[in-house]
RNA sequence: GGCGCGGUAGCUCAGGUGGUUAGAGCGUUGGAUUCAUAACCCAAAGGUCGGGGGUUCAACUCCCCCCCGCGCUACCA
């Protein structure tokens, strides 16, 4: 199965949603190895698509949307337009970059929805959720915010708490508010289409579990196990929003199809519009990377539902569970589409030691690095490459940005292209020399220069692509080991007709490396071709030292990486850090008012100074401190989410303030009696409330 | 708490099915060289492979326990 020979490919990349800009952590996720693994395809002729596009639906998107104070369809647009942008530049060689917002993309997800619906695979339920009566809209987790009920953060979201990072179900918010109007939402029972997931076990075990057991990467398939070993659930696949796909059965008015139904189908749809603009001459979305001439608008269906079709899913891990669960069993419940054979997912590249965080201001945007380094698509490409986080997290690094441009493709790539030629412009007029007679030296160079491509192939197709991008700078160092050993510019003075022989065999090298480098870095490539006035080969001819013909006019040769000095990069790092500062203050308005309360619900909180005993851990938790409090009334405990801001022996003698007559409530099986009050800064710190001078415990505060 | 993936030279990382002196790139040090963007080329130093047990003639590689990082999930409030 693994090594089966396929007909044809279709290769997608994670659709980016299209909320906000995106960073070089996803490039090197999902998209930076999807190029290179279709580019190096597309160089063997391979029939390939490469799709991709914008995910336009689900809740974030309204949502981003209050928060630029403008329209959905604004920030759709907005984004598209700028990712879209970032992927060109960088050379991302999609056939075709679509949007799930077009009405393509509408038709296919109703259609799968509709063919799944008619099967009688989706099983519909009645359920509460909860809604705003005054704005008369049911409200999606997100709209939901209240108080998190692990960690006690006031404006916690009803799906996740961003404070605590717990993912949450509205229910368990405590206090409850629409954020669209502050209203308390009611529960109202509501209709949804869920799909069993658990119907499906069986095939995924014997789809994954058995059957891809040895080519998929151990961190994919542990998580995939991982989920069904759990017990796959029903799961909704519509939503009570008015963004997004209708639902498409009568009386479904004012649902959607969940964004994680449509989202992936959205490959499908891109495939489609791609077939769709290029047989019919009118290319909107499209930028076919090969002749498709030949092709129907029909043919998109080879590429989705004939089982001789390679479908690779490149993405990053956060998306394993939907690839390789969720979506598969869509396709495969439709009885008409084919699975993946791959789901090379990525693990986290993380950035200076941190976690990368478009919102936290922590991260390299892939706009900003093309503002300040528009000429050095290749250097990010690289740079991202030889430090994918294919196993695991890895680590970005300014310096290492700097040291791999400087010391690997300025000194060794570069240096390389630079010697050969400056060296055939000084000795033979900046044409190819002529090759007599080869020596030991000059066979042992030929010979290796022809295991190189079968090399990099390996590890392309095997989804190691550091392994190939070392393979492919291999070369370049080979070219440089031979011009050391062989010193053509000493032999000048002695041999014209030797120093020929190896010029043309050092411009051989390079021109190959300017094939073989096309996947990995493409620009360069290009730039390296014009510099030896050669159009390229295919892939499967290259290996050969008689790309270039003797006495053939090179080009104007000129500097293929230039170095990147200190005040550069510690001009980002600079800014990288004032941005994460910037943010942190800009970022976490402060928690909305609560409603209104009368004088007596106030009256009835019976707050007091207490002071702190005794403080111990609790076992097995991160967060709580078993506290004695001195309140004035008694001593009692009180457990309290402090551990993670104040160690146990720091706080013994010190004030605070507590709040009596809170009913006591059982925590890691201790009765807590009270609860301390403390201010949470908007970094999440949390300080203590405690009076401005020595005051006896028992005090009221009223 | 459960599950998954990781924890290998100063740094970033490789090390199918256990087998001679544990690898690469960068960095460091020394040498050689001057065609080349002070680049290239050669060489050396550097690791008790997170910790502890066990299986085995033999373990980085298999098993058990523990610690740490990341992720998913649960409960917790």
């Amino acid at each position: 199965m693994a090594n089966q020979e396929y007909k044809r490919y279709t290769i997608t990349s994670a659709l980016p949603y299209a909320n906000g800009p995106k960073h070089i952590g996803h490039l090197a996720g999902a998209y930076i190895p999807a190029d290179v693994y279709v580019r190096h395809l597309r160089l063997q002729d391979k029939d390939v698509v490469f799709v991709c596009g914008s995910d336009e639906h689900g809740t974030a998107i309204p949502n981003q949307a209050l928060k630029e104070n403008t329209t959905p369809q604004a920030i759709i647009d907005k984004y598209h337009q700028l990712i879209k942008e970032c992927f060109d530049k960088l050379g991302m060689s999609f056939d075709i970059y679509h949007r799930t917002s077009e009405q393509i993309h509408h038709q296919t997800s109703q259609e799968i929805f509709l063919t799944l619906y008619n099967k009688g695979l989706l099983n519909e339920e009645t359920s509460e959720q909860y809604y705003d009566d005054e704005a008369n809209v049911f409200l999606a987790d997100r709209y939901i915010i209240g108080t998190c009920p692990k960690c006690g953060h006031p404006s916690a979201y009803g799906d996740q708490c961003e404070k605590c990072g717990t993912s949450l179900s509205p229910s368990e918010l405590i206090n409850p508010k629409s954020t669209l109007t502050g209203k308390v939402p009611v529960l109202k029972s509501t209709r949804h289409w869920y799909l069993p997931l658990e119907n499906y076990e069986p095939w995924l075990r014997e789809w994954i579990l058995k059957s891809h057991e040895a080519d998929w990467k151990s961190n994919v398939y542990g998580q995939c196990k991982s989920w069904i070993d759990a017990g796959l659930q029903s799961r909704a696949m519509t939503r009570d929003l008015d963004w997004g796909i209708k639902v498409p059965l009568p009386g479904a008015e004012g649902k959607v199809l969940y964004v994680w139904f449509d989202a992936p189908i959205g490959y499908i749809s891109a495939t489609r519009a791609l077939f769709d603009e290029v047989s019919s001459g009118k290319l909107h979305y499209a930028t076919p990377q090969r002749d498709f001439s030949q092709h129907k608008k029909d043919d998109w269906k080879k590429y989705w539902q004939d089982k001789e079709t390679k479908l690779v899913h490149f993405i990053g891990k956060d998306n394993i569970v939907f690839h390789c669960i969720i979506f598969p069993i869509m396709l495969h419940a439709t009885g008409e589409y084919i699975v993946p054979d791959n789901v090379p997912a990525n693990e986290f590249m993380n950035l200076e030691g941190d976690k990368m965080s478009t919102s936290r201001g922590w991260s390299i945007e892939m706009h900003e690095y093309l503002h300040d380094f528009p000429d050095k698509p290749d250097v990010l490409r690289y740079a991202l490459l030889t430090n994918l986080p294919e196993a695991k997290d890895s680590e970005f690094t300014w310096k290492d940005f700097q040291a791999k441009n400087n010391n690997e493709l300025v000194a060794i790539f570069g240096n390389f292209v630079n010697r050969a030629l400056v060296l055939t412009q000084k000795f033979f007029d900046n044409k190819v020399p002529v090759r007599s007679a080869l020596q030991d030296i000059d066979k042992k160079v030929v010979s290796d220069l022809a295991e190189f491509p079968a090399r990099i192939s390996a590890s392309i197709e095997s989804y190691r692509f550091r392994e190939a991008t070392a393979h492919m700078m291999d070369l370049a160092r080979m070219g440089n080991k031979y011009l050391a050993e062989t010193e053509p510019w000493k032999v000048a003075k002695t041999d014209m007709d030797r120093v020929g022989t190896i010029l043309n065999l050092a411009l051989q090298i390079a021109a190959n490396l300017s094939v073989m480098v096309e996947p990995f870095l493409p620009f360069s490539a290009a730039k390296l071709k014009a510099m030896l006035n050669f159009n390229g080969v295919r892939w499967n001819e290259t290996g050969s030292a008689d790309l270039l013909p003797e006495r053939l006019e090179l080009g104007h040769a000129s500097l293929l990486f230039e170095k990147i000095e200190d005040d550069v990069i510690e001009a980002q790092i600079k800014k990288l850090h004032d941005t994460k500062t910037k943010m942190e203050l800009e970022k976490q308005p402060v928690t909305p008012a609560k409603a209104e309360i009368s004088f007596d619900e106030f009256s009835k909180m019976d707050i007091r100074i207490g002071k702190i005993l005794k403080a111990e851990r609790v076992e097995k938790s991160k967060k709580l401190l078993k506290l004695q409090v001195d309140t004035g009334i008694d001593v009692r405990t009180v457990m309290s989410g402090i551990a993670e801001h104040f160690a146990p022996e720091d706080i013994i003698g010190k004030q605070v303030t507590i709040l009596v007559n809170l009913a006591p409530r059982k925590i890691m099986g201790v009765e807590s009696q009270g609860m301390i009050l403390m201010a949470s800064d908007k970094d999440g710190t949390l300080r203590m409330l405690n009076p401005s001078a020595d005051t006896s415990p028992g005090s009221v505060i009223s």
